[in-house]
RNA sequence: GCGACCUUAGCUCAAUUGGUUAGAGCGCCGGUUUGUGGUACCGGAGGUUGCGGGUUCAAUCCCCGUAGGUCGCCCCA
């Protein structure tokens, strides 16, 4: 079928029992998103790729391999977002919101990176994403993850994951703890394995959080960022990990865990779940004080994190089945124009109706049944002879005749 | 970008060591006397077996390529 209209790979067509947890998903996030203040806000999905390659890091692999960019008609570097922190920060800058700091926001949508795709990962895939910019103190880190622990906890998942927590310090820490690493692990370069190897030039926190068994050995007695966090940073992570206490967010101290985009600083935390394979990660973030200044802007501090609804959709349990209230079912030619008429009563009276406008009276009827009607109006010959209609409940079976103008006050009461 | 597995009707799956009209359930359409349902029974439509090529008298089944999916690595939500 080669003919056959196919899909791009790694994006979805989200429909039936899919859409259903994905919007059960968004508006738990809209109503929790109240309850902490944060306020709504839509920034493009695609920025200058400068935006991206600047706030991210140039080194990393979202930037490096995974963007989709492309030349727009004017000659100009354009990347569909790859996240949403990048874009927001920049909107910050642009618009002046610094005014309006701290600002609290968030926002949900689709976001792009080239990647195999697997289960729970798609090319395009959809984000949750809460921020909290010009906040530097750590009361900010503890609002956003209590509003991220809320939130998963009204998903019903607060079973399904673990709230993994570090520190990467401050800028004068995470440098010293870098370099503390690149000297030990340079020792036994030859014995790590070849992606640690490379990620020793690159990116070498993330030797810790490595699969390998070969790295295992040595990251059990690599260097801890304790040793090595300044008065500052020790006392900012202490209240962080106070605030979460006495917000009653259970979460476990994880040394290993570290951020794979350059932009962050002291708190990190995950969300993880063993539910999902290979993409354990449902939510994730951390404060990334540096990132603004990387745009150009002056030294702000933020902290913020995203959440994939397709993972989340995938964890929840399945929500009920959406249903239309009333079926109209007309028999006979001038019932069926009569129909037209009920309908939109019904509607503007704000009762959910659908007609059943295929197939005998029994095919009619089980038309009413699959859209999950309680209540079916029945027009014939009959009852617009007399200028009514019947109203069956469709749980007891009883039958009543109601006028017509009486329909929306009848089937409301 | 690397490795492995998978791909048969709209959906979920069958088809004996390659063998001649590729089956079932669900769904859909129609019917079981003319206006009453979620059950039952009967009938019907629907497939160039992902696509392309090869081996063979013969391929859904073997080989190669390609596209998509899934699992792991990498990375990350």
């Amino acid at each position: 079928m080669a003919d056959k209209a196919q899909r791009v790979r790694g994006t979805q067509d989200i429909f039936g029992e899919d859409a259903a947890r994905f919007e059960a998903v968004v508006a738990a996030f809209d109503r929790v998103r109240k309850l902490y203040g944060f306020r709504t806000v839509q920034v493009p999905m695609f920025e200058f790729t400068e935006v991206f390659a600047r706030s991210i890091g140039e080194t990393t692999d979202v930037v490096s391999k995974e963007m989709y960019s492309f030349e727009d008609r004017g000659g100009e570097s354009i990347t569909l977002r790859p996240e949403f922190t990048a874009g927001i920060s920049r909107a910050y800058l642009s618009n002046g919101w610094q005014q309006h700091a701290p600002l609290k926001l968030a926002a949900w949508g689709a976001a792009f990176r080239y990647e195999r795709p697997q289960k729970g990962r798609y090319r395009q895939f959809h984000q949750l994403d809460a921020e909290i910019v010009g906040a530097a103190e750590p009361a900010s880190d503890v609002e956003i993850i209590a509003f991220a622990h809320q939130l998963l906890s009204e998903l019903g998942l607060a079973d399904k994951v673990v709230l993994q927590l570090n520190t990467v310090g401050d800028a004068e820490t995470r440098t010293a703890w870098r370099e503390a690493l690149i000297g030990y692990f340079s020792k036994v370069r030859g014995e790590l394995s070849a992606e640690s190897q490379e990620r020793l030039e690159k990116n070498p926190l993330r030797i810790l959080d490595s699969k390998d068994e070969r790295d295992k050995a040595f990251v059990v007695d690599a260097p801890k960022i304790d040793a090595y966090l300044t008065a500052e940073a020790g006392g900012f992570f202490d209240k962080v990990q106070a605030g979460l206490q006495a917000s009653s967010v259970p979460f476990a101290r994880t040394e290993t865990l570290v951020r794979g985009l350059d932009y962050y600083r002291h708190t990190a935390f995950e969300f993880v779940t063993t539910h999902l394979g290979a993409q354990g990660t449902v939510l994730g973030g951390g404060r990334y004080d540096g990132l603004i200044e990387a745009l150009g802007g002056p030294p702000t501090p933020a902290v913020g994190w995203a959440a994939g609804i397709e993972r989340l959709s995938m964890l929840i349990e399945a929500p009920a089945v959406e249903t239309v209230d009333v079926a109209v079912i007309p028999m006979g030619e001038a019932a069926e124009a009569a129909a037209m008429g009920v309908l939109q009563q019904l509607r503007t009276g704000g009762i959910a109706a659908e007609q059943a406008w295929r197939g005998n009276m029994k095919k009619r009827m089980a038309k009413a049944d699959a859209i999950g009607a309680r209540v079916a109006v029945i027009l014939g010959d009959d009852e617009l002879a007399a200028g009514e209609a019947t109203v069956k409940d469709l749980k007891t079976g009883a039958q009543t005749r109601v006028a017509l103008t009486d329909l929306t006050a009848a089937i409301k009461n």
